[in-house]
DNA sequence: AAGCCTCCTTAACCTATGTTAATTCCTTAT
DNA sequence: ATAAGGAATTAACATAGGTTAAGGAGGCTT
């Protein structure tokens, strides 16, 4: 798989996102990383300072908290951009792991070369401030949807957003994405179905 | 108080986030508003595709839920960009208003005219993408703070996080910002007011 | 000073979710 | 086919936080 292939899955995401750019301009070093299913591409507390492109698969975030309770912060499916912006910017060790929930395909770039490039080219620029838009405003719908709706809406709402995955990952991973145990999803399970005879 | 004057503002939010950009090049046209404490700079469901600059003073942004329950996303105070991201990117509804917790002034800016400013000048377009890097940032660890921490704990970092708001605005209006009641946010200080003894 | 308003506290009760543990179901390996 | 391991369900109990309502403590206004 060479550098023309995998410019396919950006053209892909980017032409999403609204933009057409010639991404072979892009020539900063680029590692590639193929993930089995349940490999971890970096581990929480990790330093991440490289971007990552997942150009094939499933992956989720995920959180472990002081008392070992595992959290599901996103799931990412490409063709995406993946990583810690945190931890990318800031400099300092990333808070989640990322998972592979299928085998998966990703390049990697040194973060600062690659910032240096985007300046060069104001096109790559405004593509990476789209990205940003694009995170910032899931960030807020899930801050959104803790605040203001029931552990059962939430529920529903994943399925609504991610109906390809309700019946492909465990239910203890869409449990810790919505912020509820297996067991709290297993009745609000059950409730539903009771209701829909 | 002409632009200018507001410059500074500018200057010291962008020199915050590491910039130094000379606003004096950012013409569109400009709009000044003064808003009393306790007023809205713009309510919930109306169309937002403005960019506001506070310049001086402290909002809130306010949403409520279809319960009609009130709940605190974010204190912003001066100097610093407010309005609503996805408003301005997606053309929708704005899901929050803003409130001003004390007098403030702000001027604000066509989103489109300021975007197409942006683009023809990549200073401008790094200082909005190191923006938005903060706000997702700020989101994220949010996000974190309602799946990880007990209400307590919410409740003890927003004092260390906001010192100087602690003592200054409604209990009611922390309570909403942390996601509980004023009733269990009493009963939170209670219990810890007893552990200091 | 009296009255009023808003905020905060406290109490009593209710509900959703966490915790633990036992049971069943499914998958995979032998 | 059987055994073993992980995943989901269910039940019983514990707890945090919501709801409602009543009382108290500042601030304003008159």
């Amino acid at each position: 798989m060479d550098r023309m292939q995998l410019q396919n899955s950006f053209q892909a995401y980017f032409n999403e996102l609204g933009y057409d750019i010639d991404w072979q301009r892009l020539t900063v070093p680029m590692d590639i990383h193929v993930i089995r299913k349940g490999d971890y591409l970096f581990q929480q507390g990790d330093f991440a300072n490289r971007l990552f492109f997942l150009h094939s698969g499933l992956v989720r975030y995920v959180s472990v908290s002081d008392e070992g309770k595992e959290f599901t912060q996103t799931f990412a499916k490409s063709p995406r951009i993946i990583g810690s912006t945190k931890a990318m910017v800031t400099e300092a060790r990333v808070l989640f792991g990322i998972q592979a929930l299928e085998d998966c395909m990703v390049s990697s770039y040194p973060w600062r070369a690659f910032y240096e490039q985007m300046r060069q080219d104001i096109g790559f620029l405004e593509c990476y401030a789209k990205f940003l838009e694009r995170i910032f405003i899931t960030k807020e719908e899930r801050e959104n949807a803790f605040v203001k709706h029931s552990a059962e809406r939430r529920y529903l709402d994943f399925c609504a957003d991610y109906p390809e995955l309700k019946n492909v990952i465990p239910q203890q991973q869409i449990a810790s994405y919505i912020g509820i145990t297996p067991v709290a999803l297993s009745r609000i399970r059950q409730k539903l179905k009771w209701h829909r005879d």
